[in-house]
DNA sequence: ACGGGGAGTGCAAGCGTATGCTCATTGCGG
DNA sequence: CCGCAATGAGCATACGCTTGCACTCCCCGT
């Protein structure tokens, strides 16, 4: 059935190392008649090497994995997109895997990849900020790392190892200062997931670019969601209700500031003029909707091509960190305070 | 460095076969106590199990390997979700690559994947419909399938082997009908790439839908994208100068059409009432964009799900093909004709 | 009490490839 | 014309694991 290397030489009259050296051994120490009749015989027999035995024979695969949450999320697959991109110059494979912000499926990935041993693992996403994950999560990396193995973090984490992050708290800061000058005085904000660290950046730099501008964020102004759409339009509606008299709303990504800005329509509420929405991220669809969504601009791809490019080069003594500025972006969800009713 | 199964079975002082049995063998004859020696032991030496070498023992590796245009594009993200969802309950992995669309890069991933020994391959998106193309990957295809490789495809193909497909001609074919019902009688398309399958079925149908109405599609209304917004956006220019009566636009997926309504904003035509748009896929965002998306549903998740589910089964004799039915779904940026000026 | 049977282990042979080392061959200088 | 270096090919082992088969106990039936 399966043709394999020794079925070659077999076919080339030649031993089973020769082969071996013709077809991938890069260095030129074979005849060339019989580097002919190798080839000549690969392809006849339509010989497809083994991947997995070369790499056990060589103790190096040239595959990285990636943990992502979800890559159907625009956030994400921008990311892959960027790593991908370095990948393929590097002739790497990609293995993909969702998470789905599970931290047992993720722990189980983690795992799974490390048996496959990859020769690097990047984790997209920022990380649960529980004690007891970060514990687990650590310490599977550590053991993946001992044996030789390469981790990036994408975004924030408890977890010791290189680094790229974006810059989420300067992020939020900027956009709350903006608000400041337009003459918001109470803001709603959806943030996303309480434990991620994303989450929490965003909050805090939102909440100290308010603070900077002597304005308080209530805690009751802030509701959860999920980084989902619906999300969006449940937080906003709930925000809407237990505080009426908001004037702008921070959604901690840009897909839930796209729900709040369906519910906002539900409710016959205009954006900018009643109230102002702003997302995070800058997805490419945040400039299609209407009205465009000002937002903060994440270097997604550049958080993937910074990732893959540490993962492929070789480990250093200490840990690694790269910070990706974010940007304000200005489109026309946003505008001055409306008048108090 | 790397503890292998060796060292768990020494240090449990047990044979290597025992330590393999019972950290994988179901079959439960293995001791209790020598059981819990070797959990111990590999517990203790925080024994990963290299899948590599276990696939090479096994012949089969519980891979699956997907082949996607580009998963940036909600459609493909979409199928991807119906995939893992199965490969996950099925425990599989997914290696998931993107051809951009590029004939080459596809054939040499379906070697790469190949040579990873995937248990099965999924090509989602239609092919390109080129002889040259066609011949190749079908015998690509075939030496994979003789070593006993399942394959599955996404979408028509010139190659053999089990389909799932979406109903593209029928849904193109309701979308006229709708048209014509509505008073327009010269419509632009906006299309994808010349040579994909995908796109002869939805303008096929398209224009038998229109025929039937007693309306002629002409060729010069027909423009070609590539399925990017901004594609859309320059095709509806084009549209717009060459053809400027047309009363109504239908793009082949609706990240087109969404670039389409981007660009009739940027004229101030507005929609619905002075010119139609619709797309095809329904992807989330279609009901965000303002206005809101007259599209036609392809049950993305669902072909994802499908194809897995075929790709798990065993081979069968002949080739099976599942069509997914699709949907015409009315939103708002769909409406009457607009009298001529 | 002895033989047969069954359950539990261990031995060893692969799975497909890479590669260090040995061996044969050739060509050249002395 | 002989011997040596250089060059190219092959042998055999290693990579980490699974699994058919043989072997050893121990228990039970007769």
């Amino acid at each position: 059935m399966g043709t394999n290397l020794a079925k070659v030489a077999a076919h080339a009259g030649v031993s089973l190392a020769t082969a071996s050296r013709v077809l991938n051994g890069g260095a030129r120490v074979v005849t060339a008649s019989l580097r002919a009749r190798v080839l000549a015989a690969a392809d006849e027999l339509q010989y497809v090497p083994n991947a997995q035995a070369q790499a056990l024979a060589r103790a190096s695969n040239a595959i990285v994995g990636v943990l992502v949450h979800d890559m159907s999320d625009p956030y994400f697959s921008e990311i892959l997109r960027g790593i991908q991109r370095v990948a393929t110059n590097a002739n790497r494979l990609v293995i993909t895997s969702n998470s789905y912000r599970d931290p047992e499926r993720e722990l189980e990935y983690v795992r799974l990849l490390h048996a496959h041993r990859v020769d690097a693992l990047i984790l997209a996403g920022s990380g649960l900020d529980t004690l007891e994950y970060s514990q687990q999560m650590a310490h599977h990396i550590a053991v993946f790392t001992n044996t030789g193995g390469r981790v990036v973090l994408i975004g924030r984490h408890q977890i010791p190892g290189d680094t790229v992050l974006p810059d989420n708290f300067g992020g939020a800061y900027q956009l709350a200062t903006y608000f400041a000058q337009l003459g918001h005085r109470r803001i709603g904000v959806i943030a996303g997931p309480a434990l991620l660290t994303t989450t929490y950046d965003r909050l805090e730099g939102f909440r100290s670019g308010l603070v900077a501008a002597g304005i308080v964020l209530h805690d009751s102004d802030v509701v959860t969601g999920d980084f989902s759409r619906d999300s969006g339009v449940a937080a906003t509606h709930q925000l809407l209700t237990q505080a009426s008299d908001i004037t702008a709303i921070f959604a901690h990504n840009d897909v839930m500031a796209v729900g709040a800005l369906v519910a906002l329509r539900q409710r016959g509420i205009a954006v900018p003029q009643q109230m102002t929405v702003a997302g995070f991220d800058d997805i490419p669809v945040a400039e299609d909707v209407t009205p465009a969504l000002t937002t903060v601009r994440v270097p997604m791809v550049e958080l993937g091509v910074q990732a893959m490019t540490m993962a492929l080069s070789p480990a250093t003594e200490g840990v690694r960190s790269v910070i990706c500025a974010t940007e304000l972006v200005i489109r026309a969800s946003s505008g001055t305070a409306a008048p108090h009713t």
